[in-house]
RNA sequence: GCGGGUAUGGCGGAACUGGUAGACGCGCCAGACUCAAAAUCUGGUUUCCUUACGGAAGUGGGGGUUCGAUUCCCUCUACCCGCACCA
């Protein structure tokens, strides 16, 4: 029935939209405009050569936001670029012989080809990718600004180490004990590495997030766990040797509970502690005991049922308190040398794991805190003589100065004793530990520094920046190919001139994505990484958009560099993104075969309940949604979806049903609905064409639906709630259909013309199509969003529910503004109401005016 | 272990500050058009009882507050996410 032409010519239509924004260069960011800023931001994405789902509904995300506010009169910056350095293209060069630098480009360039056909509404020109010079030299150049601010510095430390790629991580790579991108277990090593001191702003990067109320709860909720405050108290205690000399020098620890340091039984030192290493060097079986300790915390998962261990050094530490009160000093398996200060003293009776390790080596147990409430002694020796340490807070007792006081004051109290007596101090704690951005690869940026026997690490000096990656490398082992290049590490010392060492690693490609979103502000600019002015004049960017996976890593390192950014003069900002909204992940259902290959999606055949492989026709078990990944092979090639259906089909299905921070199972089913809604709008807009345009009837209920239709569109869209936004546009298509052209030609042509009008931030090119097809001489981008009247959002009657004992008995239609006595007659009238009366009076009456009619019976 | 979240038809999901649960879509069923199919259109679709009219139950389970609870409180269960020897 349908003819040719009613049918909706995707390929031809998307084209040539495309066509049309790309030589207006519609959505090129203005310069010194009057309107009001808004910067959308997507994460931008590596160029692994692909598209996939995930980049797909990340950039409709995005691309519905910056279409929705360039229509609203914005000023929308929206652009693009790569985050292109990282080990991929170096696996690729170790595998297929391709240099880093060409590989990338390429993909680039694939990439970019893949993303141009959804009809983005980004401005090209500021299109940046990470790993080209004209990038990375700015970034080497704050680097050394950092440094000049104390907020970079170079150390010795131990580090985790990826055996698989053969470099560092952060700790905030280290999942599991694994490495977050190669799941190999991770080692410890100790190498001289740069750090950027993150912890410096630990306090304000805590604080700070009270302020970012566009961000997600759990998104500030994670932050503030990694960074981890807490107070309490480092102690010092002077150590004394096992023939009871004392040794001249003590022992810090740091505690949260100074109130409990009457009930100390022992200290320990973490493995990795200074002193004992320095106690291992004349003790062989201590060094056998650290290295265990090592090889045990690296190479198993299952750190969480690793035994408690400890080995006494032989040592006491003395109480800081009491005379004569000395405690032995061991290396303990489970004391970390990266938090506080590497070692503890232990009080089991209030706390878990200090109550594990005195039973195994048989300390001494002693109650010091007691619930508020009870028999105090009681407790104690019930506590004494147990297994479960007491770990809240109570009433201080066998504590001298502080018994009889809470918890809370005893600290208080106790710290400052401590402070007095000059043997400790109240301090704040902080989990964050700075962030190692040494990584030892070759697709990065080089770290502008050089090492010079005589003058240290030096600066390489601003005339030589940017120091660039040398072309002619070989991949041919792993490790760093900077390391074993022939000539291009020796270089003359810029200090003294005499043959010196360029640093060989790179920077961690986090440092990359920390600042990016400044770079697009000015992305031309060759003298400074960007201009200020016009960095202050966009960020922070008003809606960020990317997976949650990031929630911790490079949110918190771009908090953080654009802090250290404020602190060199580069901007006057401490937050980058005001809003941050985190999408869900695009799912699939997997299949396996018996023998347990993974099937793809594309060679299922269902049939029933099972599942079969369509070519070789074996029996393949359904396995639940997972997010979509190469290795399970459950993806969907968006690019196949695109070209069977268009940008516009996949960008609707991709916005339905869903919301968008929660995952989204893609189904062909999906596809096909919004491919069948594409055309219905199709045809409306065909038969609309027909009718004469002039003001519609203000009074029509159709006018009226859109009027509504718009005020909840409007509402949705600036909420992101595109699923239910795309629920109302159907809900006026619906409404539509209903009406016959012919008999209110006006109002017809006027709903299709809102529909279009609000559909175009989310299937742009049918409604830029729809639009021209109805006669518009301006494109619809050129068009402003819609406006409501308010006054035609409510009718004038309202349909009410009458309840009796709070089951719904019938309904009634009520003028607005009734008086109550209205409503009660209405309803007590209804035979529902009568017969559940039972010829009763009614014993009581609720009327809510345009809600609810309750009768009690 | 600690912290956070989620739970609504066959499925994805709606429901603004407690006020007609199931919008919108998918799927399914029936019908129209067709030689037939595809496409499209129309109607139906929470469950149970009833030929029907109508009634009853119903938002993971149990309890509570209220005239009225998907929404608020308590409790339990299941699943998901983050952190995990952080002293």
């Amino acid at each position: 029935m349908a003819s040719p032409e009613v049918r909706y010519n995707f390929r031809e239509a998307e084209t040539k939209w495309q066509k049309v924004w790309a030589d207006r260069k519609a959505f090129a960011a203005e310069r010194n405009s009057k309107k009001p800023k808004y910067y959308v931001l997507e994460m931008f994405p590596y160029p692994s050569g692909r598209i996939h789902m995930g980049h797909v509904r990340n950039y409709t995300l995005g691309d519905v936001v910056a279409r929705f506010k360039r229509a609203q009169g914005f000023n929308v910056l929206h652009p693009m670029g790569w985050d292109a350095f990282g080990l991929p293209a170096e696996n690729a060069a170790l595998e297929r012989g391709i240099h880093p630098g060409p590989w990338t480009r390429q993909n680039i360039a694939d990439m970019r080809g893949q993303l141009m056909p959804l009809g983005l509404s980004l401005d090209w020109d500021r299109e940046i990718a990470t790993c080209e010079p004209e990038y990375y030299r700015h970034e080497q150049k704050m680097f050394l600004d950092f440094l000049k601010a104390g907020l970079a510095y170079r150390k010795e430390s131990w580090v985790n180490w990826d055996p698989v790629d053969h470099t560092v991580l952060a700790n905030e790579q280290v999942i599991d004990g694994k490495g977050w991108r190669t799941g190999a277990p991770v080692e410890q090593r100790k190498l001289n590495q740069w750090f950027l001191k993150i912890t410096h702003f630990a306090e304000d990067l805590l604080t700070s997030l009270d302020d970012l109320t566009r961000w997600p709860d759990k998104v500030r909720l994670m932050q503030s766990n990694w960074i981890s405050r807490s107070e309490g108290a480092r102690v010092f205690w002077p150590l004394v040797g096992g023939d009871g000399k004392d040794l001249g020098q003590s022992l810090e620890v740091f505690t949260t509970r100074p109130d409990t340091l009457f009930g100390a039984s022992f200290c320990a030192i973490s493995p990795q502690h200074p002193l004992a290493a320095k106690l291992a060097a004349t003790n062989p079986a201590l060094t056998t005991f650290i290295a265990d300790c090592s090889a045990a915390g690296t190479a198993t998962a299952s750190i969480e049922t690793a035994e408690k261990k400890g080995f006494d050094t032989g040592l006491k530490a003395r109480h800081p308190f009491v005379a004569d009160f000395d405690v032995p000093v061991y290396v303990a398996n489970f004391v970390l040398m990266e938090y506080g200060a590497g070692a503890i003293f232990g009080c089991p009776g209030h706390d878990q794991r200090d109550m594990d390790f005195a039973r195994k080596y048989g300390l001494h147990v002693a109650c010091v805190v007691a619930p508020k409430d009870g028999d105090a002694t009681a407790f104690a020796n019930t506590l004494e003589a147990g297994n479960a340490a007491f770990v809240d807070d109570g009433v201080a007792v066998n504590s001298a100065f502080l018994n009889g006081l809470g918890t809370i004051a005893a600290k208080t109290k106790a710290i400052a004793r401590l402070e007095e007596l000059g043997c400790g101090k109240g301090t704040v704690q902080f989990r964050l530990r700075d962030w190692g951005v040494s990584r030892q690869r070759y697709w990065g940026c080089p770290i502008p520094i050089i090492h010079c026997q005589s003058c240290g690490a030096v600066p390489v000096p601003d005339k030589d920046l940017p120091v660039r990656l040398p072309e002619d490398v070989s991949f041919d082992k792993p490790g760093n190919p900077l390391e074993r290049h022939p000539s291009w590490k020796h270089v003359a010392c810029p200090a003294c001139g005499k043959p010196a060492l360029r640093e060989t690693d790179t920077f961690d490609t986090f440092v990359e994505s920390s600042w990016y979103f400044a770079r697009y502000c000015s992305p031309a600019a060759t003298d400074r990484p960007f201009d200020k002015a016009e960095a202050m004049s966009w960020l922070p960017v008003d809606q960020y958009i990317g997976g949650v996976e990031h929630a911790v890593l490079h949110l918190l390192y771009s908090r953080f560099f654009t802090r250290a950014m404020q602190t060199c003069g580069y901007l006057d900002l401490k937050e980058p993104f005001a809003g941050l909204f985190t999408q869900g992940m695009v799912c699939h259902e997997t299949y396996k075969t018996a023998a347990g290959a993974w099937v793809e999606p594309g060679d299922i055949e269902k049939q029933g309940d099972g599942a079969r492989h369509r070519k070789t026709g074996e029996a393949v078990t359904v396995g639940r949604s997972e997010k979509m990944s190469k290795s399970k092979k459950n993806t969907v090639d968006p690019q196949a979806i695109i070209d069977s259906y268009g940008a516009d089909a996949a960008r609707l299905f991709m916005l339905s049903d869903s919301p968008p921070e929660r995952d989204l199972e893609w189904t062909t089913a999906g596809i096909d609905g919004a491919w069948r809604y594409l055309n219905r709008l199709w045809r409306m807009a065909a038969a609309a064409k027909d009718c004469a345009a002039g003001a519609p009837d203000r009074a029509h209920p159709l006018v009226r639906h859109c009027h509504r239709a718009i005020s909840g569109v409007t509402d949705d869209l600036e909420k992101l709630r595109f699923n239910s936004a795309v629920a109302k546009l159907r809900e006026l298509s619906n409404a539509i259909e209903e009406l016959k052209p012919a008999d209110a030609p006006a109002v017809y042509r006027f709903a299709v013309e809102t529909v279009a009008r609000l559909a175009g931030p989310l299937m742009p090119h049918v409604a830029a199509e729809i639009w021209a097809s109805l006669g518009h001489a301006s494109a619809l981008i050129d068009e402003s969003w819609p406006t409501f009247d308010a006054a035609l959002l409510e009718e004038s009657t309202v349909t009410v529910a009458v309840q009796v004992n709070g089951k719904l008995r019938g309904t009634i239609s009520m003028a607005k503004g009734a008086d109550k006595a209205a409503y009660e007659t209405a309803a007590l009238a209804l035979p529902g109401v009568q017969t559940h009366l039972a010829g009763k009076p009614p014993k009581k009456v609720i009327v809510v005016p345009e809600k609810v009619v309750s009768v009690v019976a």
